[in-house]
DNA sequence: GCAAAATATGCAACTCAGTTGCATATACAC
DNA sequence: GTGTATATGCAACTGAGTTGCATATTTTGC
């Protein structure tokens, strides 16, 4: 199968979910498929605005869209702020990610080989387990003696 | 070992952190203390208030010194709102918790007995791994059906 | 193509969690 | 008790995310 460009791509899938084909959530959805990582609304914001402006709105409501038509994911960080990724077809339902502690980036992993085993009180019933590995990133490994940017406490949960 | 009141045991673990014992931090390590489940800071105000009124931030902050002194540990939950449990002993960091996504709360749970293997990018370290289950606790379950409370994308991650 | 209906976008104003600066009150050492 | 370090209260702020409503754009039916 050929590469193709996300702006292509992006189109496609959001034809092939029988909704409306708008610039804004192309471009939005193009730029998480672009992305090396997941992005925050204003990471969006800022990389489709190159091409043109987006109101912050419309970049809450389309990620919000986006994530109800299963063609995103949201992944909740330890800054409260939510990140997005495209949710690759292969791997409809990504439960794994790792964020960095330095710099907050978050990135999607493939599920874990062995799957953990939960003990849970009685009453209770289990829907989905997120697993989320925090420590450093490629970028931020090698410079993690001059930190700088770490929370209260950094990595706790 | 006799039960002790948790704001005797407060008073306990505070003084034994070698810091100053006040009102709000007993009172609020107490209510975290006496908690089923992880508290909001929303929670813990209306909790210790009862007793006497205790300014919005320095909740905020004595949760923050909580934390930091390792006698709480905050979760970040999909509400992009900040919950704390207190520290036990036994398990002095959990890395393990149940969030129902009914509504909203949150516990904390025991390390699985199998941890799971994650594969990283090279050049990235880990550091922790957070294990989050979520579902519908004791309380939802029954009333499942009747679901009003639910977020754009339920349990989504 | 063109008009009408359906729906997405932009704008303004809002909510709510969490933060910061600074003056005052309190715990503890002496 | 008195002095000093530090915790608290107050007010004002930041920044993410939301809501209502008017306007623009996509789609559908012709």
């Amino acid at each position: 199968m050929m590469p193709r460009l996300p702006i292509d791509q992006a189109e496609t899938m959001i034809r092939a979910a029988g909704a409306r084909v708008t610039r804004a959530r192309i471009e939005m959805l193009a730029a998480l498929l672009a992305a090396e990582h997941a992005l925050t609304h204003h990471e969006v914001e800022k990389r489709v605005n190159r091409a043109h402006a987006i109101d912050r709105v419309t970049v809450y409501r389309v990620l919000e869209w986006l994530t109800a038509n299963e063609l995103a994911h949201k992944i909740a960080g330890s800054d409260r702020v939510w990140r997005f990724g495209a949710t690759n077809k292969e791997h409809a339902r990504q439960h794994a990610h790792f964020e960095c502690n330095r710099c907050g980036a978050m990135i999607c992993l493939d599920e874990p080989d062995t799957k953990p085993h939960i003990r849970l009180p009685s009453g209770f019933h289990a829907q989905e387990v997120d697993l989320l590995t925090k420590g450093l990133c490629a970028k931020c490994a090698p410079a993690r003696r001059k930190d700088r940017r770490r929370r209260s406490v950094p990595g706790w949960t």
